[in-house]
DNA sequence: TTGGATAGTCAAGTTGCTTGACCATATGGT
DNA sequence: ACCATATGGTCAAGCAACTTGACTATCCAA
C-alpha cells in the first residue's frame, strides 16, 4: 500500500470519527443534555462502573489529575456527577454517576446507535459488524487521548 | 444492533482515530518536525493542491477566519508556509507551502503507512483494503473538526 | 459612484489544559 | 511506635488555542 493511500485512509477514520463525536454530542444535546462536552463522554465510561477516583480519571482520559478534578468539578456543578467519600482510603474521594449522569449516558447510546443505523444503510449491517470485528483489534490500549 | 454494541463500536473507533493521531505526529516529530501540530496536517491537506486562502482554510477545519488567520502566522513563523499576493485579488493573500512543508507532509504519509502496515499485520491487508474502501462511504463531507 | 459584501488583521476575552506548591493520609522500613 | 517517603487531592497561576468584536482595504453590482 502507498504511502499516499494510507493517507487517504487516515484521513477517511478521522473524518468519520470526528463526524461521529459531533452526531453523539448533537444527539446528546438535542436529548435536553446541555453544557456537556464530549469529553465527559469518556469521563462516563470510566465512572459509570463502580465509580472511580480523580486519579483514575485522569489516567483513563490521559490528563493531569487537576485538569481531572476541574471535569469533576464541573460534573458534579452540572448534576451528572457527585464525590462521596472513598471506603477505604481517606484520602481519596470516590466519584460516582447520579441518576441524570446516566440517562446522559443513556442518551449518548441512542445517538451512536443512530449513527450506525447511518452507516447500515449505506454500508449494509453485514459490513458494519465487520467493522465492529476489526476495529477493536487494532485499537490502541491507553489512555482515550483527542490529542489534535 | 443494540445500542451498547453500538456505543462500543463508536468507542473502537475513536480510540482508533485518536491511536492514529497520535502516531502519525510521533513519527512527524521524529523525522525532525518540531512544533507542529495535528492540526497543521489538516491544513496542509488543503493547502496542498494550489494554495488556498485564510478563509479557505477556516471554512476547511471548521474554525473562525481569525483562528486560521493565527494558524498560519505559526506555520510561516515556522518556515511551513509563505504568505504570498492574491493573482487576482487584491484584498485576499495566496498561503501556499514550502519546501520544507512539503518534506513535512511527506514524513506525516509516511508514519501514516506504518501506522497501518500494522493493522496489516494484524487484521492481514484483505481486511485493511476493506476498511479503506468503507470508510470514505460513511465519512461526512463536512469541515475536518476534531470537535472534542 | 456608491453601498454593501468579502478578505484579512488587531485586540481582548474565554476556556481547558498545564506546572508548581501545598496539605492530608497511607505505607513500609527500622 | 516512628518517621521518611509515596500517594490522593486541591488551590493558584500561567499558557495556548480558540472565540467575539471592531476595524481597514478591496471588490462588485445597482
Amino acid at each position: 500500500m502507498q504511502n499516499s493511500e494510507a493517507m487517504a485512509l487516515s484521513a477517511a477514520l478521522l473524518a468519520v470519527a470526528g463526524g461521529l463525536v459531533q452526531r453523539i454530542h448533537d444527539g446528546v444535546v438535542a436529548r435536553g443534555f446541555e453544557g456537556v462536552r464530549p469529553m465527559h463522554g469518556f469521563a462516563f465510561t470510566r465512572l459509570a462502573p463502580d465509580g472511580a477516583t480523580v486519579t483514575d480519571l485522569a489516567v483513563h482520559l490521559g490528563v493531569t489529575k487537576q485538569a481531572a478534578s476541574q471535569l469533576v468539578d464541573d460534573l458534579v456543578r452540572k448534576g451528572y456527577a457527585e464525590r462521596h467519600p472513598h471506603p477505604v482510603d481517606a484520602r481519596a474521594r470516590l466519584v460516582v454517576m447520579t441518576e441524570r449522569g446516566r440517562a446522559c449516558t443513556r442518551a449518548a447510546e441512542e445517538a451512536a446507535a443512530e449513527a450506525v443505523r447511518e452507516w447500515s444503510e449505506v454500508l449494509g449491517e453485514a459490513e458494519v459488524r465487520e467493522l465492529a470485528r476489526m476495529l477493536p483489534r487494532i485499537a490502541p490500549g491507553g489512555p482515550i487521548r483527542p490529542a489534535w
